[in-house]
DNA sequence: GGATCCGTTGTAGCT
DNA sequence: AAGCTACAACGGATC
């Protein structure tokens, strides 16, 4: 009797599973039995209301999915690894077992998988498969220890890396295709029903009231983007399968402009971020429809295509793994010493809440508060505003933010981008390029624009002001402000800085931290 | 080996 | 009023 546990670490999908496929091809397992073990601070502070949904949404989703396909249920179970995991094998006394998972590269977990590992080599009757890149398009660990290998700081460099992997010059490098759908696994029941009415195990299993806590009550706010992997590949169809010109067409914007930066109900982007960083989307397919996409006509290329951004999230893979101390300012080579001022809560209290007095910076956090999500450039103007730009605070505290709040949150990306914006990174902006948080309309001065409104919405306090002054409310006239309701000061703060002068002071302090290297 | 180019993503002020 | 220009100026790759 041969018994496969397939542990879903961070792969919430039955698309494009190797895991499903490696059971699947190896053909030999009487029972399969699919298991996810939720880590310690998804049940804390350190997620957001939000990015707990989004996990849990995905974890049901999941469940559903393999239930529906293979009929299949997913224990979900919460506590201590290698606990649960004896007691799956303990609970599984007769025959083999094989446990099956997917390869991450967190720090956290690649100690969670050596310890894993040691408790295996215990257990004789007991092994061990992992699966690499069920997550990215690289096998991450082999282009990391390859002795060729190089820290890659731009797109070219990633090109060379990818030609070097798929050894291919050609334009889409021949990444690998997304598998297809497994068809068929032995039916499972009987096993999983004694998993779970397993003493031992029940008490680890998440039962339905602690599911429901964890989804929270309906936000306020509709959610953007539902979790799911049903939901990843109906926003695929939507965004890129049904729609190949605006793969062509993608472009990241050279410039700031005014309706780039914001469309509160329908980001410009993709929106798949979310369901990259849970697992609930496969990487592969989202190349693979790229390239599709590519082969019907002209297209961008990246760096500003889709597939370019596919890339820098390869890159972030790599450096996360090959540079000591990534998500530190000290002891990390891709880190240079600015010398930021200390810690100053009140000053990170006022951005996280979204009361900095700079409208479109405050309706920005407070978007990202309530649904879990801002645009790319938005994140650039908040994080620029908080570090070299108006605040001069060290990036950490404000990676610490989005990674507790942040629905897409994945460590080696957020922090890549944090080291990226605050312009400390070998890979990074120049440092002298600040985002102004006040951008005025780019047309006429009172016209209604895509920015005004979305101010509006999230910034109640000044939905009767005229959009002349709706970025820099501060100067609009006593008389204007009583006839708005709002009065700065009162309901409303005034700039927590002279955005002109601290903006000279703070590029000032960037050179000199830069000139003392 | 020195000069030049390039790097996903700017802003302010003037005309 | 859109478009130009000055600003500021790192460091590695390329020629």
């Amino acid at each position: 009797m041969k018994t496969a546990v397939v542990w879903h670490r961070n792969i919430l999908r039955i698309h494009d599973n190797p895991l499903l496929d490696m059971v699947h091809d190896k053909g030999h397992f009487d029972h399969v039995v699919p298991i996810y073990i939720v880590t310690p601070e998804a049940l804390t502070e350190d997620y957001s209301v939000n990015r707990k949904r989004f996990l849990f949404q995905s974890l049901l989703d999941l469940k559903k999915n393999l239930d529906a396909h293979y009929k299949m249920p997913l224990l979900l179970l919460q506590g201590d690894v290698n606990q649960i995991l004896s007691r799956v094998f303990e609970a599984l006394d007769s025959g083999e077992v094989e446990l099956i998972c997917d390869y991450c590269t967190h720090p956290s977990r690649r100690t969670e998988l050596a310890n894993v590992e040691s408790l295996i080599s215990e257990k004789a009757d007991v092994s061990l498969t992992i699966v690499s890149s069920a997550n990215t398009l690289l096998d991450i660990e082999t282009v990391v220890s390859s002795p060729s290998y190089t820290e890659p700081k731009s797109m070219k460099d990633m090109q060379k890396i990818f030609k070097r992997a798929f050894k291919s010059t050609s334009e889409h490098f021949n990444v690998p295709e997304p598998r297809k759908k497994v068809p068929n696994l032995p039916l499972v029941k009987r096993v999983s029903k004694k998993l779970s009415t397993d003493k031992k195990i029940s008490k680890h299993v998440l039962s339905e009231k602690k599911i429901a806590s964890q989804l929270g009550k309906d936000s306020k706010e509709k959610s953007y983007f539902p979790g799911g992997e049903s939901e990843a590949l109906d926003r695929v169809d939507r965004k890129i399968s049904d729609n190949p010109a605006y793969i062509n067409n993608f472009s990241k914007p050279s410039t700031v402009s005014t309706n780039e930066r914001n469309n509160p109900f329908e980001p410009t982007t993709t929106g798949l971020s979310a369901y990259l960083a849970a697992g609930c989307l496969s990487p592969r397919l989202v190349w693979r429809l790229c390239v599709n996409a590519n082969l019907t006509g002209p297209h961008t290329k990246p760096p500003v295509s889709l597939t370019g951004q596919l890339m820098f999230r390869e890159m972030f893979y790599l450096l996360s793994r090959s540079v000591e101390n990534w998500d530190s300012d000290v002891g990390n080579s891709n880190c240079k010493n600015i010398e930021w001022d200390d810690l100053d809560k009140e000053k990170v209290r006022l951005w996280e809440e979204g009361k900095t007095g700079f409208p479109l910076i405050d309706a920005m956090m407070r978007q990202l508060d309530a649904t879990g999500w801002m645009h790319h450039l938005g994140r650039h103007a908040v994080s620029c505003f908080f570090t070299r730009g108006q605040l001069w605070q060290n990036w950490k505290y404000g990676r610490d933010v989005f990674d507790r709040k942040l629905i897409d949150s994945d460590w080696a990306l957020n922090n890549g981008n944090w080291l990226w914006l605050a312009g400390v990174a070998p890979f990074s902006m120049p440092y002298f390029r600040i985002y102004n948080p006040c951008p005025t309309p780019g047309t006429s001065l009172n016209v209604e624009t895509d920015e005004a409104q979305f101010i509006r919405h999230w910034i109640p306090e000044l939905k009767s002001f005229p959009s002349k002054y709706i970025f820099e409310p501060h100067l609009a006239s006593e008389k204007v402000q009583r006839e708005s309701n709002c009065i700065i000061g009162v309901d409303y703060p005034e700039p927590m800085v002279d955005r002109k002068i601290s903006r000279k002071n703070n590029l000032a302090k960037f050179k000199e931290s830069l000139s003392r290297l």
